[in-house]
DNA sequence: GCCACAAAATGAACGTCATTCATTTATTAG
DNA sequence: CTAATAAATGAATGACGTTCATTTTGTGGC
């Protein structure tokens, strides 16, 4: 799979192009790795590989590295997943809140939240957990988010539940983006179950993606629902 | 940390209490695995290790088996995982669907499916994309939670996105409960994102839990939202 | 009742993966 | 200049899921 990097041992002293020859061990004249390198080495391997394909093994083979060389930077595979979860919250985009009113901003901002975090599914029961300490792309983000509410004439004290509530949504919805659209095809057991086996042949298919149609229903209900608690 | 189970050899015929002595290899005379009981010490490993413990090794220690003869009864620990989930799931209590009206049985549902995921929530993103097919009492659960749509006069069409949306939203939720308390506690950072460490600092304090206040607010804005698309 | 075959166990491997450690080399601080 | 530190290599480790050869036992067909 990497027929590159023969071993150079007994070859002809100036051959054109890249030796590759083995890098003996011990400290490089020029650092080789850094915080910033391993995190994009890390995302571009996701992004060609997905998270299977995300090993120390193959993060360093991509670095040009030996594996044991990661360490020297990251204190674990944890850390790098960690500084991967900070670069993907980045893709968020929540400029919406800064110029639309509450309900539009509200939609740009979950349906992009929900797009990135479908493609990085495997951060997710990660990042729900994970204190926001330290992570400032998050904090950009909750910032914002915040604004909106606030401008909207939201009371302080109701801002970060209906915050959560939103992204536990989100977050349960993006998984069910990498759902295959027969997940509820009962198979043989389904003269059993006969209201919910019509239910799903006569569910709606006017969106080409039931996924989206069923983040679009409920994010509608959850904007309608929060904006009529506010009133209350 | 199982000091029992001292190699039996030249011990004297007739020991009192069970002699403890190793199996040998070959076929026993009567079984010792079967679906259900490795499915029952799957769940009693993970209600007193946690999902970090359920490997098979640990799972074979505990049925008093070598590891490799579970292979004759799963094809992998995925499979098991899978039998697991059915049962997770037959926990999740639904029976408001057959009595209380409407909003009352969704949220008596609601509740009981996120208390459950909420203790396994390392199955949540397999079970989110798990087709039911071959899962009874998933299937059970679906069919009950339909027909109380149904009974409440939902067009059919409509009921699985509003089924998922609410799952959507339970699932994400059941990650919540395992967030620790101070997860938006921003440090040192604070100051430079001044309105969002407001709003956590005001946030309402009137649950003791403030997963469980989140929880409530989005389930009751879904639950109204949901209602307010059907008169429309 | 015998016999071939399938089923179910053991125990010894294997491959992958994250991680640690001794060693080597280069940079940097004093 | 020299001691300390940083950053690389490569070998080793231990956990884990899984496979396989082997052994023993139950079972169905004659």
């Amino acid at each position: 799979m990497n027929p590159q990097q023969r071993d150079g041992e007994g070859a002809v002293m100036g051959s054109v192009g890249p030796p590759a020859s083995r890098r003996r061990a011990g400290r490089p004249p020029r650092g080789l790795l850094s915080r910033d390198l391993i995190t994009d080495a890390a995302l571009g391997l996701i992004a060609s590989q997905g998270y299977e394909g995300l090993t120390m093994s193959a993060l360093a083979q991509r670095l040009r590295v030996a594996p044991s060389a990661l360490y020297n930077h990251a204190e674990s595979k944890q850390e790098v997943l960690r500084w991967v979860e900070d670069q993907v919250m980045a893709q968020v985009d929540f400029s919406a809140f800064a110029s639309a009113p509450w309900d539009e901003a509200i939609r740009a901002w979950a349906w992009s939240y929900r797009g990135v975090f479908a493609a990085h599914s495997p951060l997710i029961s990660v990042i729900a957990v994970l204190p926001v300490t330290g992570a400032p792309e998050t904090l950009a983000m909750y910032e914002a988010v915040t604004t909106g509410f606030l401008d909207a004439g939201w009371p302080e004290d109701r801002i970060i539940p209906a915050i959560v509530a939103l992204e536990s949504f989100i977050f349960g919805s993006a998984f069910d983006v990498a759902a295959p659209e027969n997940i509820f095809e009962s198979g043989s057991l389904g003269p059993d179950y006969p209201r919910f086996t019509a239910a799903v042949r006569r569910r709606d298919t006017s969106q080409a993606d039931s996924a989206d149609a069923a983040f679009a229903i409920g994010l509608e209900a959850l904007i309608t629902g929060l904006r009529a608690q506010l009133t209350s």
